[in-house]
DNA sequence: TGTACATCAGTGAACGCGCGTTCACTGATGTAC
DNA sequence: TGTACATCAGTGAACGCGCGTTCACTGATGTAC
C-alpha cells in the first residue's frame, strides 16, 4: 500500500500533530506509539518509517509544537489574559507546550531537551520584544519573571483539584504580573 | 521473617522517604515499586503489606514530602535565594516536591491530586504570612504571584539544557520577585 | 502515451522486556497458659 | 519467668499485561523503455 510522496509527507505531519496534542494532554509516558498512529489514521507498524524511535518522536513533537506558537506580539495584556484563563487551563491538549511538558523534559534525552530549550528561548525573546517600554536589561528581566510566573501559575492551577483555589491562582497571578491592564 | 511492630513502622517510613526522593528525582513513571523497596532496604514482595498499590504510594509519598517542608518563616529573602539557587535546581531529589511533581500530578488519580493540593495551599498560606507588610488582600496576591514565579522559574531552569540560560532564568526571576533584597 | 517492473509506505502479527501484582513459604514476634 | 503455638512481616519466584520494536508481506507508486 505504497502512497504518494506528498501523502507520505502529509502522514508525517499528521503523526507529529497527533503526538503533539496527545503528549500535551496526557504526558509522554501515557501515550504509546500505537495510540499516536491510530490518532493519525495509520497503523503502528509504519511508525518506524517516519521516526527512529519514540524518543525521536518526542523531540520532533516538541519542536513541532513550539515552532507553531503564534499570536500577535503587540497585545501583551490580551496574551496574558488568554494564557492565564480557565479555558487554557482546561485545554492542555491545544495549549502551551512548555506548561504541559517542560517539567517532564528534564527526564528525557538530549534531543528532546534541546528542542524544548529552543522553544523556551524563543518565547523569552518574543516576550522581551513585546513588553512595554523600560530599560533594555529590565525588559528582559520582566520577560523572564513574567514568563516564569505564567508557567508556574498554569502548572499549579492544573495540579490543584479545588476549582476555587485553581481559579484564584490564575486570577491573582494575572493581576500580579500585569497590575495595569 | 516477621519483624517488630516498631521495625515495621520504621520500614514504612523508609519506603515513604525513598519513594519521595526517587519520585522527585526521576518522576513517578520512571520509578518502579521494586526500585523503591530496594532503596528502602527491602524486597518488592513486601510492598503490598504497606500500601494498596503504586498509586497509593504516590499519594502518600506526596503527602510525606509536602508535610516535611521546613524553613524559617521570617527570612523570605533567604528562602527565595535558596529556592532559586543553582544548588536547588541541581538537587531535585531533595528539593521542592511541587516543582518536581506538580505538573505530573495532573495525570494522577484523585488521592495524589488531593495531597498535592493540600501541600500547595499550605505553602501559599505560609508565604502569605511571611511576606512583608502591605494590605492583606495584596499580600495573598503577592504570595501567589511570587510562588508561581518560583515554581515556573525552577521548572524552566531544569528543563533548559544551556547552563547560561538556566542560570539567567534563576537569577533574573530572583531579582524580579524580590527587587529589594 | 502505454506497458512491465522495481521500489517502498503501510499493514498487522509476533517478539521480548519490564513492571505491577500475587502467592506459597519462612521464621521471628507476640501471646496464651 | 518459661514454654508452645498462632500470627504475620518479609521473601522471592511467577504471572500477565502493555508497550516499543521488528519483520515478512501487500499492493500502489514511480520509473525505465
Amino acid at each position: 500500500m505504497r502512497v504518494t510522496q506528498e501523502q507520505m509527507r502529509e502522514n508525517r505531519r499528521r503523526i507529529l500533530a497527533a503526538a503533539s496534542r496527545l503528549y500535551r494532554e496526557k504526558g509522554f509516558d501515557a501515550v504509546g506509539v500505537a495510540e499516536v498512529m491510530k490518532a493519525a489514521g495509520l497503523t503502528h507498524g509504519g511508525f518506524y518509517g517516519h521516526f527512529e524511535s519514540k524518543e525521536d518522536l518526542m523531540a520532533q513533537a516538541i519542536a513541532h509544537a513550539t515552532t507553531e506558537l503564534s499570536g500577535r506580539d503587540d497585545d501583551v495584556g490580551g496574551f496574558l489574559a488568554a494564557y492565564l484563563s480557565p479555558a487554557h487551563r482546561n485545554d492542555a491538549a491545544n495549549g502551551c507546550p512548555m506548561a504541559a511538558l517542560a517539567a517532564d523534559v528534564r527526564h528525557r534525552p538530549p534531543a528532546a531537551r534541546a528542542a524544548m530549550t529552543a522553544g523556551i528561548r524563543a518565547q523569552i525573546d518574543r516576550l522581551t520584544r513585546a513588553l512595554p517600554d523600560s530599560v533594555t536589561t529590565e525588559r528582559r528581566r520582566d520577560a523572564i519573571g513574567t514568563y516564569a510566573a505564567m508557567i508556574g501559575a498554569l502548572i499549579l492551577a492544573r495540579a490543584v483539584e479545588d476549582p476555587a483555589l485553581s481559579d484564584e491562582i490564575l486570577g491573582e497571578t494575572r493581576a500580579w504580573v500585569n497590575p495595569d491592564p
